[in-house]
DNA sequence: CGCTAGCTTGACATTCTTCAACCGGAGTGG
DNA sequence: CCACTCCGGTTGAAGAATGTCAAGCTAGCG
């Protein structure tokens, strides 16, 4: 295994790129100074797995920089993912030892750990902490229930355009990019992860990308990087309401 | 609408049937009795609909009796179960004005309410209800994912098999029954109900039925009325692990 | 230069859906 | 009391969507 120096750099809460949407966003600096003192940087390459469902896990942490996956595997090996966790997002649950999915690395990742059993103690003493988390998590259930939908429901063409939509969503948020007319991003997941997040096989997401391209939905520039010409025209393809559902 | 008289009594929290599990479960009897003071009870038939997403929803509750159901419904009429509420579970987002998804009722059902905006108060002084409701909806989203695992890649007849299995264990946990060889209990579901949970057709429901039926994995008493004869022989059809993944 | 990983495309097989008919019990009105 | 209808459920036949198996492409790298 090449052992490449990732380049993210170690920096203090003051600086942090997730200060404000991590589980810390409500901590005032007493608290912070506290967390700052418990927490450490783990960094892991593109692809690599961070641990297996079953194993021991003894830390819990904030996604930095990168995007970590969490998969759960069939004994005949057929995989679901089950969550694509982007900076700020949370990972590990407190009050369990061991980990129940497979955690791996999509990109380069950047993790910001606390050890396990002095955060969950923090959790009866913290309540900017405590509740952070219970928001994010009620936010994470949410997400789940809008990809069971799409598990469940959707054809192969809408799911591609729905997880593009919400790729480009996170991107835009994330990286606070003026959303004119094109949006345009890199994709943190090869095909087959994409299938795996889609509940299809890697061909049916490969050739529904080539019909998305064919009828110039999106733009292909290399294999990973989508041009959207018209948002618009994505989200008539996702089988969502326009609006969000509301009206 | 026939207004049948339902047989749900009200009852004091101290003889409440789902006190030690539902949201309430970790308060003193100081705590108590302030959630006492502020419940109220909800009846509903089965059929009946809570709410419908995007509706003003001011209350949040726990389920006391029966089971209902959360839904979301496409524009073309495709629909989802996203969430199956039984006895303890917690229904409402504190911080949420409206209804996200459609909530039914798919038997009688009972709901324990409070006013959304004081519960939600509540959260950020009581700790023992923020605690509780932070495990219980991480408990959720674990169900979720586990969800999105027979959604995106169970065959049909894996997908009933795991739902009969879920729904078993769930009303032995509820009805403290003995599990010994042979189980027994009704469905909370009707067939198109149990499709829009596992994303399949009626018909296909219906048939794979027929076809565990067939194969003596299971026995049906009426349309509703469930016996597993062996639950090994029906594990072994979900397509999960014997052993819960852990060895 | 040739290898590999990630991806695309084609041909065929399978699963599930769609459309349609039918069944049986419960409730209803003549 | 009986015919009628409705609702939930079952079954069949045909078709569409997606999976499977196999071949081949391309960029990057040793």
């Amino acid at each position: 295994m090449p052992q490449r120096q990732l380049a993210f750099p170690q920096v203090d809460c003051a600086d942090c790129p997730i200060r404000h949407r991590a589980v810390c966003a409500r901590c005032e600096s007493d608290e912070l100074e506290h967390l700052e003192a418990i927490k450490y940087y783990r960094n892991y390459e593109a692809g690599q797995t961070i641990v297996w469902a079953g194993d021991k896990m003894d830390f819990v942490a904030s996604v930095v920089h990168g995007v970590a996956a969490l998969s759960q595997t069939m004994e005949d090996g057929r995989r679901q993912m089950v969550g694509l966790l982007l900076p700020s997002d949370f990972l590990g649950r407190p009050n369990r030892e061991r980990a129940t999915y497979d955690v791996t690395a999509t990109t380069d990742l950047q993790l910001c750990c606390f050890r396990r059993v002095p955060f969950h103690d923090m959790l009866s003493t913290n309540a900017h902490v405590s509740q952070r988390l219970l928001e994010m998590t009620l936010d994470e259930l949410d997400a789940a229930r809008e990809w069971m939908l799409l598990l469940g429901r959707k054809t192969a063409r809408e799911k591609i355009a729905s997880f593009l939509s919400i790729i480009a969503r996170r991107d835009a948020t994330i990286n606070q990019n003026a959303k004119s007319g094109e949006v345009a991003f890199d994709l943190p997941l090869t095909r087959e992860a994409m299938a795996d997040y889609l509940g299809l096989t890697l061909e049916t997401v490969s050739r529904q990308m080539s019909g998305l391209k064919r009828d110039g939905v999106i733009r292909l520039e290399g294999k990973r990087h989508i041009v959207i010409p018209d948002f618009d025209v994505l989200m008539d393809e996702t089988g969502d309401d326009a609006d969000g559902g509301v009206f």
